[in-house]
DNA sequence: TGTCAACTGTCAGTGGCTGTCATTAGCCTC
DNA sequence: GAGGCTAATGACAGCCACTGACAGTTGACA
């Protein structure tokens, strides 16, 4: 019990000053912006040289996502933690909403939550973040692609349908991502009922007519 | 019928610098690779200044999405132009279908066509160009989602519907955009059939079992 | 033809990022 | 607990994308 995943001295230095890296990095990203910090202002908060920074992080861009890369894991493992009888889409939904009750305790151990969440929108507010943030989530969507594919039983190269459930998942995710990160009320709980509301809206906008339901009359010019 | 919009010298000389940037550009990446290509070789080989170079494009990316955003705003035009009366999701698909027939003749106003689709491919398998690219389709899709709203009479602030449709839309573009990047065949028919064949897929991969109503019975490796 | 404005080139400088090499510091053995 | 091994770091030099400032050049237009 002792000769086997003992943390030792080294370990440790090195989680302690990659979470310091992390958490400077968000602080001066979050307060004068991602643009106007430099990472020699990042590596001076935590006193080590900038070679070791980017021993670290591929990039200053990396810093950012440190803390995502945990929630979006955590995602995944919600996913392949549900039963097996529910529904692709239905499974993918339980997992992002059971997802968004549990990240908190997990991403508290680095960093303040109220951070990450600033540190979101940041993200959905800067052009060269929200990039990079698009191309990780695209990487995600193949994960999940496989992982509903297994669930399934099927061939995700055979099958099409994994992955095109999942594109239209995680579309309609960026979606609510982007109109949380342009709102005004940056709470977990708005984010929940976003999510929740337009996961909801897919069926309706996908109906042939949009005006069928309602007693409208299509007027004017047109 | 003189004062207005005569191309002048100025205007002409312009045209001409930057789509010779353009094509130098896009044919040191595909031979090169984008990251192995320097702004310096792209400005040597149109004998011009580096400083020039970046007062036509506001970095190295954007040269890449010179043509792109050509096809992009082709696109929306051919949203636009579609007949009132066809349902939203009709409309953006018989638009993309359209315009991968149609597009071929702007291009080839400013480089083979055949250079574009090798450009396509290295934006679909350079990440820093995807992330670019995933930028720019997100962008790309609040345009459409407003296209989408006013043709149907909606507020697209109020309606989530036209957004939702979008994401959806959007997310199984992007999905055929990796595979024929991924693939072998870099033609537009193969583009082409691609789209087609995935957008049909949305309903069955959105059904709440995805076993239900095919005769196959199950059996272990397929 | 001369004046104005647009376009371009040159130069110096910032910041992200990498390779190299010497130095430090945890770890492990005897 | 001294010494060797190796991972981690620091210091330095250098590449490349990109920018601001200023000067030179060239269409446009009276």
């Amino acid at each position: 019990m002792d000769t086997a995943s003992r943390p030792g001295l080294r370990e440790l230095k090195k989680q302690r000053t990659r979470d310091a890296l992390v958490r400077a990095a968000l602080e001066l990203f979050t307060t004068q912006g991602y643009e106007r910090t430099t990472v020699d202002e990042i590596v001076e908060a935590v006193d080590v040289s900038q070679r070791t920074f980017f021993r670290y992080f591929a990039g200053k861009e990396d810093a950012a996502f440190a803390v995502q890369e945990m929630a979006e894991s955590h995602f995944v493992e919600a996913v392949r933690g549900r039963p097996a009888h529910e529904a692709p889409l239905e499974a993918l939904r339980r997992a992002v909403m059971a997802s968004w009750d549990t990240i908190g305790e997990a991403i508290e151990a680095v960093i303040p939550l109220e951070l990450h969440m600033r540190a979101f929108q940041l993200i959905e507010s800067t052009p060269a973040l929200l990039a990079a943030h698009l191309r990780r989530q695209e990487g995600l969507e193949e994960e999940l692609a496989r992982v509903i594919a297994e669930r399934e039983g099927l061939d995700v190269d055979t099958d099409p349908r994994p992955r095109v459930a999942m594109a239209v998942f995680g579309g309609v995710m960026r979606l609510t991502g982007r109109l949380w990160g342009a709102g005004e009320d940056f709470s977990v709980a708005a984010m929940r009922e976003l999510t929740a509301s337009y996961l909801d809206q897919v069926g309706p906008a996908l109906t042939e007519n949009w005006h069928t339901d309602d007693g409208n009359d299509r007027t004017d010019t047109e």
